[in-house]
DNA sequence: TTGTACGCGTTATCAG
DNA sequence: CTGATAACGCGTACAA
């Protein structure tokens, strides 16, 4: 049914050897029978066979994204960019949102060239021991120690955050993020919090840090609602996500209070999307292109040298300013 | 390196052939050496080579789908009900979130079994013709007619919705979505809602339909805001998607007003995830997992009979009574 | 019940 | 420059 390259070497009157060079453009064929085979090919409507060319390559130019059901727009912003940046490399990215271990196994049945696993709680992992004969890396917390992974630092990133603000004068500074000891990335920015408000002595209060259960908008509303209606008075508000900051925003002027004059915001998650906001948020993390652009590097170094042990260092954060922050009001 | 079934029978001290048997489970192999085989398979971590299995089976077991940027999240939900629909099948899903064009022509070249577009907006389609020797089911507009189609019909959906309030005693309703002409989708939700204002003799208004811009909670909360500032004095409330319904919920409460008895809320976008909003939310739309059965079951009709005609019908709409709406206060 | 031989669509190596 | 031909890993008739 599908044509081959033996239907263009029919119709171009040549062996399909020369068509096979021919289509991979080799300078081993005359410029003349390369026009020929690549009308011939045209017309026909011919596409390479994947399977037969990774057959006999060993390579599939196919890196295998394993994606945990996503809701989160970092995440999504995420994914785009490293398709992107695969796309640069000549790489192309396919995804599969299955369980783990079986979209593991598919990935290496399919002999993809290397694997990137998000990951955003680890306890999945621990049970099902992974064996993949692919390179992989994990962004986030593997859980186990076999597979090389990369993070970013959310601890100094909102540590810097804290720091931000208290050098443009504020003492009353509240967090609002997953408080909970669930998951090691979320915690980590509680510590880098922690951390912020003693290292700059600022105001300490039972009700500075406000819990969600989810870094969903809803939560981040209810959240800032619960805090403004505190005892707590901050002058500014250090959010763990972008998608909490949008709903940060959202309770923070229904209380008729003005950003950044009122209260400044800064939020974790360093997206384009940030300046898409009512307010152009200021905005920490590690920008998702340099993020995507590291990941994909990582990773090709993982696939060109699969046997070295590969220590990759936290991937830097960056402070982007924009118009949620200014000196507290008085 | 990696091991192939050679190795298997090498190590298991048969032909290669009664492995092949062996591991495709085939009648014609004795329990006992089954069994041994099976056990050197694990031992040596065999995986099969999913390319030259295809090349010989002329099937990959994979169904590609095409998706454009996800943000919304009707559409993770239906993603993930059409995986395990097509797992339930014994497929495979694996995403591509490339464009259109580049996108089907990977699905070509691996020679997926089938091809399933999530097509938003159908400009994008108009301009690149698309080639591809695999079926290709279109879910939305497709935008030329060469390709089989399924939509929901949205038109209907929110006519229904409509007629339940009416029905309830409503005369005044509102609706909040996309107003432009731009999206055939979006277009056809607005007839169906002014088809409904009609045939039931309801109020009319010029205020009494909102534009969003997106169909996001942002927009649906602005609306909402804008609505119930309006000389329009709504008992109900239409609206065009979940996320728009999530920021509609809490542009009511913050007006104080209470769903259903103040005002009743009715969405389209038939997931479950309307049952963990702040309010379970009554819903009208065609149920995702239905809708994933629907389109798993059609595309894998087109694959067994690839050349003949498909003329889909649209997909079934349901109500989902919640606790959203009630009759009017008086 | 097991083994042999061939072909799937490509690339790569050699001869011509 | 071009054309045979041998792999690649697997399924499957066919032979043993």
């Amino acid at each position: 049914m599908s044509v081959t390259i033996k239907d263009v070497a029919r119709v171009a009157g040549v062996s399909y050897s020369t068509v096979s060079k021919a289509l991979n453009n080799s300078p081993l064929v005359k410029e003349k029978t390369k026009i020929k085979i690549l009308q011939a090919a045209k017309q026909l409507g011919y596409q390479p066979n994947f399977a037969a060319k990774s057959l006999v390559s060993k390579k599939s130019s196919i890196i295998g994204v394993v994606w945990p059901t996503v809701e989160r727009m970092a995440w999504s912003a995420l994914a785009t960019n490293i398709n992107d940046a695969l796309v640069k490399k000549s790489y192309n990215m396919l995804l599969s949102i299955n369980p783990l271990a079986s979209a593991i196994s598919i990935f290496n049945q399919f002999r993809v060239d290397g694997i990137l696993v998000f990951q955003e709680e680890r306890t999945l992992l621990e049970s099902t021991d992974i064996k993949s004969t692919v390179p992989i890396l994990f962004y986030g917390e593997s859980g186990s120690s076999h597979y090389p992974e990369i993070n970013v630092n959310r601890r100094k990133a909102i540590f810097e955050a804290v720091r931000y603000l208290a050098e443009m004068g504020h003492r009353r500074i509240a967090y609002i993020g997953d408080l909970s000891h669930k998951e090691a990335n979320q915690q980590e920015k509680l510590i880098g919090f922690s951390e912020g408000i003693m290292q700059f002595g600022l105001v300490s209060h039972p009700d500075m840090a406000v819990h969600v259960k989810k870094l969903s908008w809803e939560e981040g509303f209810r959240a800032t609602k619960q805090l403004l209606q505190s005892s707590y008075r901050p002058t500014a508000i250090v959010s763990a996500s972008y998608d909490l900051s949008a709903g940060i925003i959202r309770a923070v002027r229904d209380a008729s209070l003005r950003i950044p004059i009122d209260i400044s915001l800064i939020s974790y998650d360093n997206i384009p999307q940030m300046a898409g906001l009512e307010i152009p948020l200021t905005a920490v993390g590690t920008p998702v292109d340099k993020l995507a652009e590291n990941l994909v590097e990582a990773l090709l170094k993982i696939i060109e040298h699969p046997d070295s042990i590969h220590p990759f260092d936290d991937i830097d954060i960056e402070l982007n300013e924009r118009a949620s922050c200014g000196p507290p009001l008085k």
